[in-house]
DNA sequence: TTGTATGCGTTATCAC
DNA sequence: GTGATAACGCATACAA
């Protein structure tokens, strides 16, 4: 490892001092032009890096920012993750990322890893198992800022970026009915988070307001991987054919891709005798057969967002910190699996 | 922002020196058994929190590695930056990761950043359209070690980590050709990348081996998303049905998929009219019907055997130093969209 | 086993 | 416009 240059030695090369190197480097207005450009050039033959730990040291500031997410393993987060490196790499900031794996334990160890590591802010969608958030306790009480992304908390005083899920899943449950389905059996995760909790309740208003009973029976809650949807599906298939659902809306579209091709399998026609809606808009929804009809959920939308109102907020924009939530828009893409009635799919996409 | 508490305020508190808290904290073995555990009651007590800014800068290291890959979009690789978390921070660092979206200059940009963030360590799988590694230069010159995983370059003097890409493509035509397979499409990524390279070579190997001339125009290069799939599908259609493929080998499962999806729509049986193996074991190849045989890459071993590489070439150890290459263990998985004659699956896992 | 003194590279404050 | 200097928090060489 051979020497770094600095700037004192950019300053003892030029004749200057250190501090007018350093302003330069930054391009101070206050810095004649012409010194500037010298010292940029020079810097650049020398090979000068800057040094983030010295001024990191110097500002008390990291430049770095945290996420945690339930599980890297989606589309839709790492669409997520994508936009938030977009936002964050522009304005210089660097992430630092970890997985809660659906645990509050973990949840609470990472943010305290990410604390330790004094991020300047954080990022977070909550784990299924999280039912508080005193974990999060030290960054409220250092004045940290926290972005809830995704999943929320009810009632805390942070902003949280997410869709309206509610509506979301009126307009999936919906389309259903416009279908002419009249038993929509309702697949969804962890009713702790509200993000399932709207999503049921957007599904419940849609029957009431099409005067179709509410029957708990239909409402299945899992954690809606893979084995979920299959397990859907045998629950189905164990029941009496005349009581079957004929349609199903899923909180994800693995779940539904799962259960659909599990009861495919065992003959059921889709969407003849039973309709499907997912959510996400998962690159998966595009490979079964009939395609899945599904909620676009905008990840990298959500992440681009949530990293520029964190910005925001440690640059002390009054008004990101009174808000409780940014709603970003959501559509639904009507494609095979939910299609009973011909119709041209192009009049329902509008 | 209330104050840090730091070494020195320990020291005043506890009457020692903050040289004596400096190595205290660290549990250094120098120290009386009793003070350490005094200092680290009181930090505890008083919510110390250790700056890696002023240690860093100390020290002269970052504790931070950095890693670009292509795309963070498959469960490839999602799995392996996984598998390369759970290394790192055990001990004790942290990752970085930025992608090249499979550009070279991107690539470069990137590589550029992470050497001014002064990264102590790389690890990088090449875009398909990097042709040299000369943005790794200034890596090379000051001896920062760099690994490469999945796709390196061909004769650099680092270590890289992947699987026998050439053995895996021969296992998976092979496979075919015992299914009855005569016409073998082989659809693949860009030649510049060893991987790609030599899993045509494995095709090549196994075509040879069973007195099956090979012939050019089944070879298709493309980058292998969803549509150079459904591409494959229309080019096989247009085809005349005589001279159709009996069966296509995929060097990623993402194409496979959409491919077999387009060609199921327009009347084609798989695997009876065309057989397939694709490459990856992504969550896809589970979703498809058949479901895909593939070859299981197991990314979260890549992703752990880089990291505790890279770690060993930090250390100094010299072993590791002169090993190019380390290859992982791959198998073939096969499933129903490669099984013509009909036999006990679980007898040719084996 | 503990303490003293110094430097790591940058930036902000104040002075010129 | 530019310079001198102190401070950020930690870790080590050297001293005791």
């Amino acid at each position: 490892m051979q020497k770094e240059i600095t700037i004192y030695d950019l300053a003892r090369v030029l004749n200057l001092s250190p501090a007018t190197i350093s302003r330069g480097l930054r391009k101070s207005s206050v810095i004649n032009q012409k010194t500037i450009q010298r010292i940029l050039d020079k810097a650049e033959e020398m090979g000068y890096r800057h040094n983030n730990f010295a001024s990191n040291l110097r500002n008390k500031r990291t430049k770095t920012l945290g996420i945690i997410v339930p599980r890297l393993n989606s589309y839709f987060m790492t669409s997520v993750v994508a936009g938030m490196e977009d936002v964050a790499s522009k304005e210089g900031y660097n992430l630092i990322i970890s997985q809660s794996l659906e645990k509050k334990e973990l949840e609470k160890s990472n943010a305290n890893t990410m604390f330790n590591k004094r991020i300047d802010g954080l990022l977070i969608s909550l784990a299924y198992t999280t039912t508080d958030i005193a974990h999060l306790q030290p960054f409220f009480e250092k004045q940290i800022p926290v972005v809830f992304f995704d999943r929320s908390f009810p009632g805390v005083e942070s902003v949280s970026v997410t869709i309206d899920n509610r509506q979301a899943a009126y307009k999936a449950t919906t389309h259903l009915i416009e279908q002419g389905c009249k038993k929509i059996m309702h697949l969804t995760g962890n009713l702790n988070r509200d993000i399932y909790e709207n999503r049921l309740k957007g599904y419940k208003q849609a029957l009431l307001e099409h005067a179709i009973p509410f029957n708990e029976g239909l409402v299945q809650t899992s954690t809606l991987n893979e084995q979920d949807g299959v397990n859907t599906a045998k629950t189905i298939l164990a029941m009496n054919p005349a009581d079957r659902p004929d349609a199903v809306f899923c909180a994800n579209d693995i779940s539904a891709v799962h259960c659909m091709v599990h009861l495919k399998q065992q003959g059921i026609s889709i969407p003849e005798d039973i309709a499907f809606v997912g959510f996400n808009n998962d690159a998966v929804s595009r490979m079964v057969e009939p395609n899945l009809t599904t909620i676009d959920y905008p990840g990298h939308k959500i992440g681009e967002v949530a990293v520029s109102c964190l910005l925001h907020l440690l640059n002390g924009d009054e008004r990101v910190k009174n808000t409780d939530q940014i709603i970003i828009h959501s559509s639904l893409l009507v494609r095979g699996s939910s299609l009973k009635k011909r119709c041209n799919e192009r009049l329902l996409l509008l």
